[in-house]
DNA sequence: CTCGTCACGGTTGAG
DNA sequence: CCCTCAACCGTGACG
């Protein structure tokens, strides 16, 4: 798993079968799209499948977010032992209730939202499996019962701005809560330094996108020591950097991604110069890699961290009765401080 | 040529 | 622990 290497798609862009772009690429492309370039465009620009780029557009079109969908395992659980709790009440209660009817009660109480409050069957196999025994207060009585999921996880939506226009035109929208998205968009105003590096390509962010970090261990100790805000920031803890730590890239891999990046003088969104090779600076850990890396806002750098602040949504949630906003939950908490610096392969005609 | 869609082979992680 | 399985991934091809 960590041995794997990304592969190379038809357009020589590297990417991890059954893994998600890094946030950097997803970013740029919602930025590139912005910015009017059209998506056929921003695919051979970044090498990414137009699939792919269609893909992320339209998801981002419709919540806002850039961030990929939860990735493995299972929904969250219907059967909280809250919701347990209150079937084992209601059954006590009346013991020839129907388990729609229960259905019907829980959302009556507020036990359960529309989204997650359990179906029929369930709550048979709940009555049949759980409640059985009733003389068992039990198992899930009670105190170390954990909050349900859904009140925790679909609120915490990471909303991006991809730049400081947001749709609004309010470019601080965001409230005190969040920590400064202007920290973490710096003075981005104009396309190219939109379109070149960007202030967030921190060291580690290109060891992202050049190679993807080694070990995660190393990714993990450097946002702690490094950007220890970014556990502040929405509660986010080590499981808010996995996904892209373990995008299974190796800086060794370096090389053979780095000349599909030569960039061309002539390119108009080859903002930064001279990158490539200081990439691929040799006997050097990752850490180091980015920092010979030159990008117009003068030396600044920014943290992965900082990404935290740049994921936001265009409109906070505003899902409504949209589907559930289940697909961006705790995944979105990982893939934050994901930001992968990104190469952009600007050699593309 | 562009772009939406989807099968495919893949990874992930809760249960 | 290991397994299962349903979620998601990006690519590549089709229309």
């Amino acid at each position: 798993m960590d041995q794997t290497y990304g592969e190379v798609n038809q357009l020589g862009g590297v990417f991890v079968n059954g893994r998600p772009l890094p946030n950097a690429i997803r970013i740029r492309i919602v930025e590139l799209a912005q910015l009017g370039i059209r998506p056929c465009d921003i695919s051979r620009q970044l090498r990414v499948s137009h699939g792919c780029v269609s893909k992320i557009l339209a998801r981002y079109n419709e919540t806002g977010s850039i961030l990929p969908g939860a990735i493995g395992g299972s929904k969250p659980r219907v059967t909280t032992p809250n919701v347990v709790k209150n079937i084992r009440d209601y059954k006590q209660g009346d013991p020839g209730i129907f388990a729609w009817e229960i259905r019907d009660r829980l959302l009556a109480d507020g036990v359960c939202d529309k989204y997650n409050v359990p179906s029929v069957s369930s709550i048979s196999r709940i009555l049949r499996n759980k409640i059985g025994n009733l003389s068992q207060p039990g198992q899930y009585e009670g105190s170390k019962q954990p909050p349900p999921q859904h009140a925790l996880s679909y609120n915490h939506m990471y909303p991006y701005y991809p730049n400081t226009m947001s749709p609004t035109g309010n470019k601080m929208g965001n409230p005190a809560g969040h920590v400064s998205i202007s920290r973490a968009w710096p003075s981005v105003h104009t396309v190219s330094n939109i379109l070149g590096i960007r202030a967030f390509m921190d060291p580690s962010a290109i060891a992202g996108a050049e190679g993807y970090p080694q070990k995660m261990e190393e990714w993990a100790n450097v946002n702690r020591t490094a950007f220890p805000s970014a556990h502040s920031i929405n509660g986010i803890d080590k499981s808010a950097i996995e996904t892209d730590i373990k995008y299974p890239q190796h800086s060794s891999n370096l090389s053979s991604y780095v000349p599909a990046c030569a960039y061309s003088p002539s390119n108009q969104y080859g903002v930064y110069s001279g990158a490539a090779s200081s990439y691929v600076s040799p006997g050097h850990h990752w850490q180091s890699q980015g920092a010979s890396l030159s990008h117009p806002s003068g030396g600044v750098t920014m943290h992965a961290g900082d990404i935290h602040s740049a994921m936001g949504f265009k409109h906070p949630l505003r899902d409504g009765d949209r589907k559930p906003p289940s697909p961006l939950s705790k995944q979105q908490h990982e893939a934050l401080s994901g930001a992968h610096g990104l190469t952009l392969p600007t050699s593309a005609s």
